[in-house]
This record gives structure tokens, C-alpha cells and sequence, in this order.
DNA sequence: AGAATAGCATACCGATCGGTATTTTCGCTA
DNA sequence: TAGCGAAAATACCGATCGGTATGCTATTCT
């Protein structure tokens, strides 16, 4: 028997958050729940609140652990240009990680919570905001840094940039076939140094 | 009292389309396509064998709706060049057209069958291929009539523009912002024109 | 007109849903 | 070591799930 609650929390949400991902939030149940982790309805309740708690929180664990791997990678970069180009090659290979949790939970729940779970949405909705901005505030680090030419729109190249990694991982994932994905990465990458300074 | 069977039939089609694009196969429940048809379950069970045959019918309903305006249009151009801007010019209006329904069945679709419901997978599956290579295909044909590039790489041309193009309405319906989608086609259009003979 | 049948409604089924109230288990502290 | 409180299990709740068996009704055919 656990003692700790914090290790149990995050036990719970470890097994819980891949099959919300496969599954959606009304595509589980409680008994997938309860049998993934081992535990009974009573454990799960007196950790979370109710299922939506427990849907958004391992909404959250499933992006910070396809996420953090990136962010770590460009910690390590200096410029914003490596940065970007740290995050295109880690999306080249993001579909090798996506394809094990059962598809990108952004795009997942995304599809999943609207128009239908107001809460949840607003969580992806947030996640998304999060990413879009990080890579418009890329594009103009690299303008300000001199790597990227002075006339390029950011915020439309990173909304581009954005929905074509999505795209990308929707078409790979669902026809399980990566190069839709790396075919997207291979015109970031393209369409990057036509707005680069030679 | 209904004598035509046919016509409840595409009765109910019509009506429970839209509830299973919005709501997901396992999220809508039969009390919710008995109200939204006034009809009782005892009908819809006479006309359909279950709910998952609903809901697949109801899938190529909604692929319908969305596609046949597009494909009339096609229609009537003459050069695969003209049908490809007919295209880029259709989906930049797309977002319209999706967000009264809830969004775009293939996406909805796409994202919530999969991993839960091989069979209603395989229907979204064999729509995305149906439009994919329907694309490819009029890069080819652009190229035959000299319109396009002869060293033009159709097929990776076109996965990524259906990409582009399903990226584009994820972000759009998702953030309720069109112009993520008309970014996409602005971006698919100046493609367009680098692989275009002047 | 009477019988047959298609079209739909009613009533019902066991199973499971999300959630709660209660009870048990067990480590910690005094 | 007694007992207190946190962690988890058990038992139970009304509601609803997808699906079926049956009943009713109106039209069509003979």
C-alpha cells in the first residue's frame, strides 16, 4: 500500500494519460481507469476531484513529456536560428514518439474537447497559444539576432509553421506513414532559408 | 407517419450527422439522435443496424456536404491549373463551412476513430486517400498540360498540401481564427507559383 | 373487405456509466 | 502500544448506456 500521495499521484497519471489520449474523454471509463492503474474507483477520487480533473491533468502530463524532450534540446542552442532548427529536426522525429502514446494529445484532445468540454478545450487551447507564441518569439529572435531577414513576418511564418506541424502529424499518424511529417519539416526548413540572411 | 423509407432514412442521416461530427462516436449517446430526429430508437434500429452504421453513414454524409460543393466547382474549369486555384479558393472559404457543422469530419473523424473504431477508421482513411491522390493527380495532370514544372515532384507536392490544408482547418476551427487556414492557402498559392512555367 | 407487411413506437433488458458513502488498512506519532 | 489520520478498498447509488422484443398502425395487395 502507497503511503506517499504525491507517488501515487503521479502514478495515477502516468497510466491514465496515455489512454485519455487514445481514447478520449468520453471513450473512458472509469473500469479502463481503474484497471490500467491497478487501483479502485476510491483511490482515484480521493486523489482527483472527478474525471474531468483527472482528463485535464493527464492532458498536461502527455504534452510536457513529448514537449520537455525539445525544450531541453534547445536549451543548449545559443542562437535562435539553432533553436529553430533543433525544433525542426525534432519534429522530424516526433512521429517515432506520438505513434507509441497513441497520436499527438494537442491534436487529439483538441478535436476531442471541442464543442464539448468547455474546461478541457481551454486547456489545449492554452497549450496551443503556449507553442504558436514560442516559435513566432523564435522567428524574432532570429530577426533581432541578424539570422533571419528584417522583413519577414513572424507571427504569419510561425502560425504557418505551426499548422504545418500539425498537419504533418495528423496525416502521419493517421495514415502511420512519417514521411507526411518529415516532408512538412523538409518545407519549414525550406521556406526558413529563403527568409534567412545569406 | 413516415411510408417512404428511403426519405427517413436520409432523414435521419441528416439530422445525426452533424451530432456525431461535434460530439465523436462514443460521446454521442442514441438518446441524443432520438431528440435531435424525434424519432424513437425503435426507427432508428429499423433503419440502421447499429449505431456504429450510423455512425459511418452519417461520416460520408458530412464528406459529402463538405466535398460535393468543391467537386462541382472543379467541374467546371477546363486545365488542372484552373481546378487547383478553384481548390485554393474553396478551402480559403472552408473554415465557413466547417464551423457550423463542428468541424471537419475528417479531422474529427480522423483523430477519434483511431486506435477506438477500425471500421469507422477505415472509411475516414479511404476519404483521405480518395482526396489526396485526387490532388496528386492534378499536379500530374498541371504537368501533362505544361502548366506545372516537369521536374515537379507530384506526389510529395501533394501530401503536402493536403497536410497544409488539414493543419490549416485544425488551427482554424480550433482557435476559431479563419485566417490560420487562409495562411495555409496563401502559402499552398505561392508554392503554386514557384512550380508554375512562367 | 381482409390479410399481410412495412414503418415506427413502446416497453424492457442486462450492463455499465460516473460518482459517493462507508469501511478497512496501515504508517506515524505520542 | 494506543490511537489518530491519511490512503485505499468495498459497497452501493440512480441514471443511462446500446440493443432487442414486442406491439401498434396505416397502407398496399389480393
Amino acid at each position: 500500500m502507497q503511503r506517499d500521495s504525491t507517488v501515487t499521484h503521479a502514478f495515477i497519471l502516468e497510466k491514465v494519460a496515455p489512454i485519455f489520449n487514445k481514447k478520449g474523454y468520453s471513450g473512458t471509463t472509469l473500469s479502463d481507469l481503474t484497471q490500467a492503474t491497478g487501483l479502485t474507483k476510491g483511490a482515484l477520487y480521493f486523489h482527483f476531484r472527478n474525471k474531468q480533473d483527472l482528463a485535464i491533468q493527464a492532458f498536461r502530463m502527455n504534452v510536457k513529456r513529448m514537449i520537455n524532450p525539445l525544450s531541453a534540446k534547445m536549451q543548449d542552442c545559443t542562437t535562435a536560428l539553432e533553436k529553430l532548427q533543433v525544433m525542426i529536426s525534432y519534429y522530424r522525429a516526433y512521429y517515432e514518439v506520438v505513434d507509441e502514446e497513441g497520436g499527438c494529445p494537442i491534436l487529439n484532445m483538441g478535436t476531442d474537447a471541442n464543442n464539448n468540454n468547455p474546461e478541457l478545450f481551454e486547456a489545449v487551447k492554452a497549450v496551443i497559444i503556449k507553442l504558436e507564441t514560442s516559435i513566432v518569439e523564435l522567428i524574432l529572435s532570429g530577426i533581432t539576432e541578424g539570422g533571419i531577414k528584417q522583413d519577414t513576418d513572424a507571427v504569419a511564418f510561425g502560425k504557418n509553421i505551426y499548422c504545418m506541424i500539425e498537419g504533418g502529424v495528423f496525416m502521419a499518424v493517421t495514415n502511420k506513414d512519417r514521411s507526411y511529417l518529415t516532408g512538412m519539416m523538409d518545407l519549414i526548413e525550406s521556406l526558413l532559408k529563403e527568409k534567412m540572411n545569406s
